[in-house]
DNA sequence: ACAATAATTTGATAATATTCGAACTATGGA
DNA sequence: TCCATAGTTCGAATATTATCAAATTATTGT
């Protein structure tokens, strides 16, 4: 990929709005969900909400797929990797900058213990 | 910590002279470089670059210190911490996000490694 | 006190981003 | 074909950011 420079989607995730739809694509894992239901969900209207998705589908950090008459978007958990790398490699290289992160590790570790399940879930 | 809500640490980072600013002050260590330094190694004038200074330090990503008439800058790395913590447990939590990601072990790894060691160290 | 350097603040301008009603497009069902 | 639903696009108003010259503050050396 490596498709933009990070400050673009740092800034694409900077605006509460937009952070809120890709957490909440994360949530809903690869299935997605379809626009009006995120509406629903973040209280955003058809036209801010279609504008915020725009922005997320640019950068790259969200797809959206046609379904039937829905739009369904998910999150792109590949870019968003990359750019959690790049922090990681920007922030710390070399420097020692995680003190105290001892959640990294129950991350990482939950990670592959789920890893086999495809997050496959209908929302609420 | 938890200073701030996470959009505005990402919208910090989200332009270009601050991701620079940042990264250069990261490059730097603890000891940091003084405002007319950073100003010069990225081409930014004097009042540009107090303006993005101050953005960066309100949301607490940077700090300045002052030492005879310069002010060194350094970068917060507790807070980058729990930004990428946030990141980390929002783009993967219990949905398997990093499947690629070699480095992420690498970089924990290095951590502990490292750990004892609170980063100190002089620049370049 | 004065001059020089380091940096911020002010103020005005320009550029971008955000919001949302209204119009439009597309799909599916009666 | 007609209607309803799902989304996007347009357009115009508003709001927020970014840029930078000029003025200001602070510190040091003479």
């Amino acid at each position: 990929m490596e498709s933009l420079n990070a400050s673009e989607l740092l800034a694409a995730l900077g605006h509460e709005s937009r952070l809120s739809i890709f957490r909440l694509l994360v949530e809903a894992g690869p299935t997605g969900i379809n626009a009006s239901a995120i509406g629903e969900q973040l209280g955003l209207v058809p036209a801010t909400l279609s504008f915020h998705l725009a922005h997320l589908s640019r950068v790259g950090l969200i797809q959206g797929r046609q379904e039937s008459r829905f739009i369904y978007y998910s999150a792109d958990y590949g870019e968003m990797d990359e750019l959690i790398s790049f922090l990681t490699n920007n922030c710390c290289q070399g420097k020692a900058c995680l003190p105290k992160t001892s959640m990294a590790n129950t991350v990482i570790k939950r990670r592959s213990r789920v890893a086999k399940s495809p997050a496959t879930k209908g929302n609420s």
